[in-house]
DNA sequence: TTTTTTCTTAAAAATTTGTTAATCTTTAGT
DNA sequence: ACTAAAGATTAACAAATTTTTAAGAAAAAA
């Protein structure tokens, strides 16, 4: 169902990933550095590569450089490592074409399921593009980060952007708002509820009140027919 | 609401955690070491245990492991407590069946909304009894939050949806009003019958007479042929 | 028939969500 | 580093929906 490949040069940390992402059902493979990152690929395409920042011989954002610009290999996810979740000096390497990236100390629950997410949403949305937009549709491109509805193109703020792509995930499943919190903002973080809504009324703002739907004492979902 | 076992040796941090978790509502229960934690666990079963990986007589690993091992404390959420988030060695303790970790020093606000969100996560999942409920020509669908019937789909609010979940979990198995709300209502609301009687009649009203059925004096059953 | 139990209806109560505006935070530009 | 602008969060109140109660009618049981 997903195959990953995890890079980074402490053999601890790649044991944890592997553990909880074996766990989830995934296939792994490893790496540690980028230079046998490239050779892993060429024997087995992952989905995801899991990318340390920070690594001798071959650095990530060489390594995805590299990865990104070979046209067979361009689809691959790519989810960088950082060292703090504060260094956006590095996040910057998202220039490179990472899709994502998980700030260490990484959290089980954390990674698990914004993997989860990575790997569902991506695949909706390279199912979802299309070269013409049909009517009462949305389409949500994580790529140039915009969201196309009733003609026009939206360039959402994150969190907002967050919010109806974690919805839009799984059209039509309710998320309760615990799972919303979880996804979105993360277990650490402290939000109330109202939190959500405030999100949720701009978000209809913007694309229209028919995308999204209350279940009163459950939660949200994106309706789709 | 919950109950949760504090277990570490060291007494300052059990009264650290005691103090944040029962200003949340939470029982508390302690024990210095992993023995001691076992002796506490048949006392009373807590949802949840805090669980320091370091310590005497019996370590958090072991304790973990002879608490999963046995099938009547092997739904209880275990929470490490871990020295430094860098030490993944002990991490890959998550073997033994713990379900998240919190990295020392403890921050109050991080520690609580970790634990309300892990005791509520797993509290939704027990109660799930399956995604989807076929029953004749009626589905439940606890996905979308949508029950299909006579080739309609209706959005039921939410007692009636769960009374109509636990009824439909065990066709023809006749639901006692007080096995009703235990289940729906939960052991420490306190309602008349009357109020299942008219939320049965709501649903009747929705879903057609024929599904649910009276057992006068008895209760309530989901009829199927 | 009398009693008990359930049904039905309407209205009250409680809960949940929507909305707005103010405040705090982060980001971008100078 | 400073300032302006955009975004995120919170609080407070309004609105909507769901849940509960109450009370008499109907049905079944004794």
């Amino acid at each position: 169902m997903g195959h990953i490949l995890i890079v980074d040069d402490e053999a601890d940390i790649r044991a944890l990933l592997r553990y909880n992402l074996e766990k989830e059902g995934y296939t792994i493979d490893e790496a540690e550095h980028g230079e046998m990152a490239l050779a892993r690929i060429a024997n087995k395409k992952p989905d995801l590569i899991l990318l340390d920042v920070m690594m001798p011989v071959m650095d990530g954002i060489q390594t995805c450089e590299h990865i990104k610009s070979n046209s067979a290999t361009k689809d691959i996810i790519i989810c960088f490592l950082t060292a703090r979740a504060e260094d956006y000096s590095q996040i910057a390497g998202l220039d490179a074409g990472g899709d994502d990236y998980i700030a260490k100390p990484i959290k089980p629950k954390v990674l698990v399921s914004r993997i989860n997410a990575l790997i569902r949403r991506t695949r909706t949305v390279t199912r979802m593009v299309a070269d013409e937009i049909p009517q009462g549709d949305l389409i949500i491109d994580r790529e140039t980060h915009l969201v196309h509805v009733k003609g026009t193109s939206l360039q959402l703020p994150r969190k907002e952007f967050e919010l109806l792509s974690l919805l839009a995930s799984k059209p039509n499943m309710v998320f309760k708002r615990e799972v919303i919190l979880s996804n979105v903002w993360g277990t650490d973080v402290i939000v109330g509820d109202r939190t959500i809504d405030v999100h949720i009324r701009k978000l209809r703002e913007k694309i229209g009140d028919s995308y999204i739907q209350t279940i009163k004492g459950v939660g949200y979902k994106f309706y789709s027919k």
